[in-house]
DNA sequence: TCATCATCTTGTAATGATTACAAAGTCACA
DNA sequence: TGTGACTTTGTAATCATTACAAGATGATGA
């Protein structure tokens, strides 16, 4: 039974990359489908790792290669949030990325970023908006205070 | 004359190093005036670049070592919009910034960030704010329209 | 004037994320 | 079963940044 849910599961991810002309191989269909699923931001290095048992020859150049035509589609964007390596989060509602310095984790919240720009740029056709954060969370702060 | 003139102005920036508790030595003080000269976001290539023609033993790791001590002492923040290469800006009131992705360039816009984020980072103590947005410019835009 | 000490600068090597590339694999279609 | 288009894979290359050790600088004190 668990395989049929597997399958039914798998296809729904497969038919939104078939809906975004994108092939849906077995590995983009598994990078997907960790992405819906771990919408944590993660690094490719961390994509690798989990997918590594489930796909042992899996490569990292397949991570970034799939990860591009996921960005090229729209269907992920990059984080850069002052971190060498990138982030990637699957696109749903504009929202703000903090990352704590101490424990680097990273966390969404609401930001109407529309709503208070706008009059400076006038003429200019904007593709991605990002809004980064830096400091300390909640839990790191307490724990710093001890 | 000339000479009085820009030693005056340097001292001025060397004050401002003083300030920071940083020795204001030869080269720190060049990379600041050029920072505030230049307010263009320069990359560390830029700035290597432009000042090598004054002090021909310049070397990049000086430049990194520099700027890694502003940053430190907030005199400069890093910009990180979805580059390769780190920028670098004289920190003064909270803006955001647009990169085209045609010619590269960089804008400043004004963000009134504070206004519109709040409720969701109670408890967050933040230390830095980055707003980036990535599109077309109005000069690029017209250009490709032709 | 000279020695000392701390700090800064410099060149080079190392690191590490990302991309380039060519060979091998996969899959649909005739 | 063969062909062709497209993917995947491993490795080599690229490039920004950092690490590190040796040399330069500059203030202080005898």
């Amino acid at each position: 039974m668990k395989e049929v849910v597997n399958m039914v599961i798998i296809d729904s991810f497969a038919q939104k990359l078939l809906d975004r002309n994108i092939i849906p191989s077995h590995q983009r269909v598994l990078i997907l489908k960790y992405l819906v699923e771990n919408q944590c931001h993660p690094t490719v290095d961390q994509i690798f790792s989990a997918l590594r048992g489930e796909v042992p020859t899996l490569s990292k150049a397949t991570v970034y290669n799939t990860l591009n035509v996921f960005i090229e589609a729209k269907l992920v964007r990059p984080l850069s949030i002052e971190d060498n390596e990138t982030r990637y989060d699957i696109v749903t509602v504009d929202h703000g990325h903090f990352k704590c310095s101490i424990c680097g984790g990273i966390v969404n919240f609401a930001v109407d970023i529309d709503r208070f720009v706008a009059a400076d740029l006038q003429g200019f056709r904007i593709t991605a908006k990002n809004v980064y954060f830096n400091g300390i969370c909640p839990a790191c702060h307490t724990q710093t205070e001890k």
